[in-house]
DNA sequence: CTGAAAGCGCTAACAG
DNA sequence: CTGTTAGCGCTTTCAG
């Protein structure tokens, strides 16, 4: 080894080939071993030694080629800065650690060009299967990868008109809880901040929310004077409450739809020096490590790691070519009554 | 169409020698379009067209095959729910955006056996080049990579004895700021709550920390009273700070080597009806949405994103053939106070 | 500027 | 149980 500067020390690749000819067996001999074939043991392990001796590490690119499918699942998500997509990125994992299959996380930042990009990945890396939470429910085209047969799995938002399976929460009932909470404990101006139009889950939320509200006061028209859209994340929260707490007649409660979103609105109403349950504030999510907020926050509990994980072993079951009807899993969230939603007299 | 219950519409998959036939010319043509060969503008067009008509997506396997490498990095992160590592691993991709390369994201768990599959993974699909957050320093084995040639840097955390490039923080540095605070502020049994043991991270963080209570104290043996190894998770650093606690005589001040182990500790002190800055605190990186906590937490600061970014770009510059001397590039952190630490003595 | 042909490394028939 | 053979779909010489 006499490497000049900077050169790299590349050792040749080390083939089946290779191996089969210090093994003095066939390629397919060697390639039987590492694919549980039919071997004598003693070859068998003529084989595994010569392997360990030249280094070889198989080749998953000619194997993938040739089996036309790989061995890796894509998990697709809106937003890696979310906890709730982390803990869902967990549960995928977790399922899938005990298959062959590995599983890559692609990040598309709620933006439908990057996703558009995965999506091609995935096909053209003919990956064993998609797992999704759609950044847009209109612009998100599974079609491709449908069309080439390649198990596909929705999961938290659904794209319109995809043939797939999906799993995803309760949204539009848990937004009704949500509202109807917060009605109950004598709040009378609601406010809701949701997401993007476009997304399967702000609309949910929202038409919970709503119907909570005609359920409650038959009379009223709903309109939309509280009603916010922002974008899922900390500075929509924000920058929405600000806006609402600046009306002429500001809400004395919140349904925010998202936690992100519930960050930026506690920072605006400390800004503003309203506390909660004095202003009711209820979360679609738990707020990462709640347990920093005092007062503790009432929110909507979600399944998040259970979803990753529902959404995977559906998926498994398909790419071990269950033909089962196409379904959607819907699980179900929670109300966690806390301090913030008090009461607007204070607790 | 007439597909039975189940079964899937799996159309006849499309190859470059479909395209060729319909365009009337040959597939190395169609191969040359699209990757920037010579080819006559009209002859172009047709094959564009024939392409489109027929959906033809390329196969990505087959090209990466051939061409010995594929167009993806592996980004191998030890805890995709450490807001830290995720914002890092945003810089890797803005950085990334540029290239025609996709990231995809690898979560090892801070487990050494995940990690070596990943390892394995990024190996034989003969990635572009890796980018690394080491679960251990003596465990993970970069051999095989580097061995290969494949582009390998190492981020946050530095494998011992790997001949690779490398960008991390100024971790002893940032420790030594931290307590040299500590003690300025009037605290006199600075604990450290650190990393695991044979985590670089830890090591230095740690070393720093002490290197500062050697400096104010030299008369003083430093002894390991007021030092505990946790995990780098809440609940670790929950339970060193419970232990802490129960000490005959407890510390008033705790530096904290991470951001999440911060969160466990501020719930030990809630627990124990102790506020800051009656007790110090100080997380060697900012608390995640530190916006929520009150009282302000001070913090070094990290520059998570740009060490993703730097990596990144590091890396790309290898893959690209640049064959200059391996380097490490060191970024700096810096101390931010806040309310958390000013004095024991209360604000 | 274009086509023919070879082959990346592996696995899946098919014989033996 | 094992070897031979024929590709998977693409890029890249090499001629023309």
């Amino acid at each position: 080894m006499d490497l000049t500067h900077g050169e790299r020390a590349r050792t040749q690749v080390v083939t089946i080939q290779d191996v089969a000819r210090a093994a003095g067996v066939s390629p397919a001999t060697v390639s039987r071993v590492f694919n549980g074939g039919n071997v004598t043991p003693a070859r068998a392990q003529s084989v595994q030694q010569a392997a360990a001796a030249l280094g070889f590490a198989p080749n998953r690119l000619a194997r993938s080629l040739r089996k036309q499918r790989s061995s890796v699942i894509a998990l697709l998500i809106p937003d890696i800065e979310n906890p709730f997509f982390t803990s869902l990125a967990r549960g995928v994992e977790d399922a899938a650690q005990r298959t062959s299959l590995s599983v890559v996380l692609c990040n598309s930042d709620e933006d439908t060009d990057k996703e558009r990009r995965y999506l091609e990945v995935a096909l053209g890396e003919q990956m064993a299967g998609v797992i999704v939470a759609a950044a847009s429910q209109d612009e998100t085209d599974l079609g491709p990868l449908i069309a080439r047969g390649v198990p596909v799995v929705a999961v938290d938002r659904r794209p319109r008109d995809a043939e797939v399976d999906a799993v995803r929460l309760d949204d539009r009932h848990g937004g009704e809880a949500a509202t109807r909470h917060l009605l109950r404990a004598g709040y009378r101006r609601i406010a809701c901040i949701t997401g993007p139009q476009g997304a399967s889950t702000s609309e949910e939320r929202l038409a919970g929310h709503r119907s909570a509200l005609r359920a409650a006061r038959p009379e009223d028209a709903v309109d939309d004077t509280y009603v916010r859209h922002a974008d899922f994340r900390v500075e929509g929260g924000r920058a929405a409450m600000r806006d609402l707490l600046s009306l002429p007649e500001p809400p004395d409660a919140v349904f925010v739809a998202n936690n992100l979103m519930t960050i930026g609105v506690l920072d605006a109403l400390r800004e503003a020096g309203l506390t909660p349950p004095g202003i009711g504030v209820l979360s679609f999510g738990d707020v990462p490590w709640a347990s920093l907020v005092r007062p503790s926050l009432s929110a909507v509990e979600l399944p998040s790691y259970e979803l990753g994980r529902t959404a995977a072993d559906l998926l498994l079951q398909r790419i071990e070519g269950g033909d089962a009807p196409l379904q959607t899993v819907v699980l179900r969230t929670t109300l966690q009554v806390r301090e913030s939603t008090g009461g607007p007299a204070g607790p």
